[in-house]
DNA sequence: TCGTTTTCTGACCGTATGGTCAAGGTTGAG
DNA sequence: CTCAACCTTGACCATACGGTCAGAAAACGA
C-alpha cells in the first residue's frame, strides 16, 4: 500500500485547473466566437490569472484545438448508438435521442463545433477527412442495409443523416432563438421530451420506419 | 421630365460602394465571425481603402448590423411562400424550395445570422421578439388549421418549424461539412435538387402530408 | 531541514485593430 | 468658371490583445 495511487496533490491541482480553464474556455469560445474570445475573458470565468492560462496552454489556439477535440470525442461516444441496432427505428431512434441528450447537456460544446464548421474547420479539418468520413460512410452502408431489407422508404442515406445532425444540433446552436420563441424561458424537461419525441416521430414516419400500422389504427 | 429621375453619379456611386462592403462584408462576417473579421479584411476584399469604410459605415458594428438587416429582409421574403396555400404539400414544400434556395444563394447570409444567433442575437434580439415571434405565431396558427381540416398528422407546429429551419439552412451554415463529405466539391445542381426532394420528401411524408397513395402504388 | 520540481502571478512588451483626421480630389449646379 | 457638397485616402492614435518572463510561493521527496 505504499504506493501512490491516489494521483497526488501534484497532479491533481494540473488535472483540476485544465478542467476549469478548459470549461471556462467552451462557454467562450461558444458565446463569442474563437475571434471574439479573450484570454483573459477566459481567465475571469475560470478565476484564474491570465498568466496561468498560458502555463497550462501555451496559446489561444492550443487551448482551442484541446476544446474541440473534447467536443469530437463526445460526439464520436453519441454516434455508437447507431450500432448493433437491428432496424431504423431502434438505430436511428437511439441517435436521435443520444443527440439530443447532448445538445441539451452540451450546448457550448455544440456551438464551438457549429461555428468551427461554419469558419471552414481550420482545425478540424483531418478530423473531417477521416474519422468522421468514415464513420458516414459506414453507416451509410447500414442504412442501405435496412433499405435493402426493405425495413424503411428507399431515401438517400447521406441525406438523411445529414438530417439527423441537422435537427439535433439546432436544439443547442439555435437554443437562444428557440428559448426566446419560447418566451424567454428555456425548455423545460417535458419540451425537451417532447421536442424528442416530435424529431423522431416525423424523420421515422418520414422515412417509413415508424410502426406499420395504419393511421387510423393509432 | 426636368427631374433627375436618374439616380446621379452622386448616389450611384455610394450605392455601388455600399454594395461592394456590404458584400464583402458579409463574406468576411460569415468566415471570420464578428470578432475575427477586421476592417482591413473587408477593405481588401471590397478592393477599398479601410478609410473609405468607414466613411460609409461609421463604425464596425453598424456595418455588421446592416449586413444582418439585409439577411432578415430576405428571410422575410422567403417566408412569404408559406402563405396563402391550401394545404401542407403547397405551403410548407413551397417553403423549403424557397428556403433552399436561399441556403445556396446567400450561405454567407446565412452563416451570419447563425452566428449572430449562436452569440445570443446581441444585435437582432429585438427582431426575434417582435418580427419572428409574430411570424411563427402566424404560421403555427396556419399548420394547426391543416391538422384540424385533417390535412396533416397532430404533429406540435412549433417542433416543425424548428425542423424546417434546421434542414434548410444546415445545407448552408454546415457546408463546409457537407462539401467535404462530397469529396471536396461543392453540391451540383442536381445533387442540390435531391437533397431538396430528400427533405421536402421525408418531412411531408413524415407529417402524413405526402400523396396519400400507399406504398404499393408507387 | 534542504533541494528540486511544479505552480503561480504581476508586470511588461510588440503588434494589430478600430477609429480619426486633415488635406486633397471629384462632381455637378448655377 | 466658381463654389459647395461629396468622396477619397495616407498617416496617425489610443487601446486591447496574445504572449513572455522573472521571481515568488507551494508541494514534495529524502
Amino acid at each position: 500500500m505504499s504506493g501512490n495511487q491516489r494521483p497526488g496533490k501534484r497532479s491533481e491541482t494540473r488535472r483540476e485547473n485544465e478542467r476549469l480553464i478548459l470549461e471556462a474556455a467552451e462557454k467562450v469560445f461558444a458565446e463569442a466566437g474563437y475571434g471574439g474570445a479573450t484570454m483573459q475573458l477566459i481567465a475571469d470565468m475560470a478565476g484564474l490569472p491570465k498568466a496561468n492560462l498560458h502555463y497550462y496552454f501555451t496559446t489561444k489556439e492550443e487551448l482551442y484545438r484541446t476544446v474541440v477535440a473534447r467536443i469530437f470525442e463526445i460526439w464520436l461516444h453519441a454516434a455508437e448508438s447507431f450500432d448493433n441496432a437491428p432496424s431504423p427505428v431502434e438505430g436511428i431512434g437511439a441517435y436521435i435521442d443520444a443527440k439530443m441528450e447532448i445538445s441539451r447537456r452540451h450546448p457550448f460544446g455544440s456551438k464551438v463545433w457549429a461555428s468551427e464548421v461554419m469558419h471552414g474547420a481550420p482545425v478540424i479539418q483531418d478530423y473531417l477527412e477521416t474519422t468522421l468520413r468514415d464513420w458516414t460512410d459506414g453507416r451509410i452502408g447500414a442504412i442501405q442495409r435496412w433499405i435493402d431489407a426493405g425495413l424503411m422508404d428507399p431515401v438517400d442515406p447521406r441525406h438523411l443523416l445529414y438530417m439527423l445532425w441537422a435537427t439535433t444540433q439546432h436544439y443547442a446552436d439555435f437554443g437562444h432563438q428557440i428559448e426566446t420563441l419560447n418566451g424567454g424561458a428555456a425548455l423545460n424537461a417535458a419540451q425537451w421530451a417532447a421536442a424528442t419525441e416530435n424529431v423522431k416521430r416525423i424523420i421515422l414516419r418520414g422515412i417509413g420506419a415508424a410502426d406499420t400500422r395504419p393511421d387510423f389504427a393509432k
